[in-house]
DNA sequence: AACACTATACCGTCCGGTCGGTACAGTGCG
DNA sequence: CGCACTGTACCGACCGGACGGTATAGTGTT
């Protein structure tokens, strides 16, 4: 065995994996602990239920929400850019968590949605308190639930090279929207 | 009974009805027989099998994008007034339809998918051709996009009263984005 | 009778979950 | 040391119910 807790979170990753590639109808216990390598009582020994799995995303979603959330106020180059560009960022950790919970909300549960909401929340704050006009922060926050409808749904709109250059052209138009100060990371001052 | 087709309607709106509020996994042949009304015969009767629902359900957001897009050509306040006014607009059969649709391609149901990009690239289209500069017109796509997660994964976020208040100011913001000509024909003043 | 449609019984498969069991690494103790 | 026992990690057969789908008998209208 590679680590110690490896299987708890080779499943989780299976888990996710899962219902990002195929959605939740295909992320059946059977299938998850196949993912894995791990046997079918094997992943039930440590979740113990479908509810527990879903719970154990749901957290680690939340603490690697808490990373991002101390990462952005750090952004050197400011909190619209930091949250439009890890918008698409995909293969993070944190990105594929948070698709995978996006899968489970659109079933009917409750608690993969509100945590959904207040990581949506912390983000538009922070560009609120970030850009100063609200109307224009949701604007902004908009354009990234956008990038995320598009990545989770129709699959990226662009090759990685492509997208990097897209990024810095919608960067761009987006500093339109901020009438205050000049079209930079709105420094302190 | 109420009309001579209305039973093939009524399923297909039973099933929209539970992709919307309780996800793809829900929406069962059984739980979609009995919203419907309609025993599970009745509902095979009419839709040989759950494809053929699926494809029915397709075959019917088709036919509304088909009508939305000559409404949307023929929009007097401006292609992206109407796009992002008809985004939020809950309710209507065209939106129930996409976002019901929508849900089936969280799954891994290609038709959905492809379903979806189309309508999207006719949106996205039709704004370019209004807009000119082709990366506002990408901006102002993700803002749609935004407010359909928001509808989709959230509900919506605010009562209907508030929202048209809250999509005017959005508009207004948007209209920042073309730099050529005036904010639209919208209002003026 | 013919047709359009409904209702119910049923089938095989799959799903979430239980359960009995295995392997093995300790550990306390005589 | 040897032995009894405990806890952790994991396996896979199995169960009941739900699922998609079939088959068929029945009903109302024309």
């Amino acid at each position: 065995m590679p680590r110690p807790d490896s299987a708890r979170d080779r499943i989780l990753d299976a888990f996710q994996g899962l219902l990002i590639a195929s959605g939740e109808r295909a992320a059946t216990l059977d299938a998850v602990a196949a993912a894995a390598g791990v046997s079918k009582g094997g992943l039930l020994y440590h979740f113990a239920s479908k509810d527990a799995l879903v719970d154990g995303l749901i957290e680690r979603l939340e603490a690697f929400a808490a990373a991002d959330d101390e990462r952005m106020r750090a952004a050197p180059e400011g909190t619209v850019d930091y949250v439009i560009r890890t918008s698409v960022e995909e293969g993070t950790p944190f990105d594929e968590a948070l698709i995978a919970v996006s899968r489970l909300a659109q079933g009917s549960h409750e608690k993969a949605r509100t945590t959904l909401a207040a990581v949506r929340a912390r983000w538009e704050t922070a560009i609120a308190a970030d850009v100063g006009d609200p109307a224009v922060a949701r604007a902004i926050m908009l354009v990234s639930d956008g990038l995320y409808y598009n990545s989770t749904l129709l699959g990226a709109f662009g090759t990685t090279d492509s997208r990097d250059g897209a990024m810095d052209e919608l960067l761009a138009v987006l500093a339109r929207l901020t009438p205050t100060a000049s079209p930079g990371p709105a420094a302190a001052s």
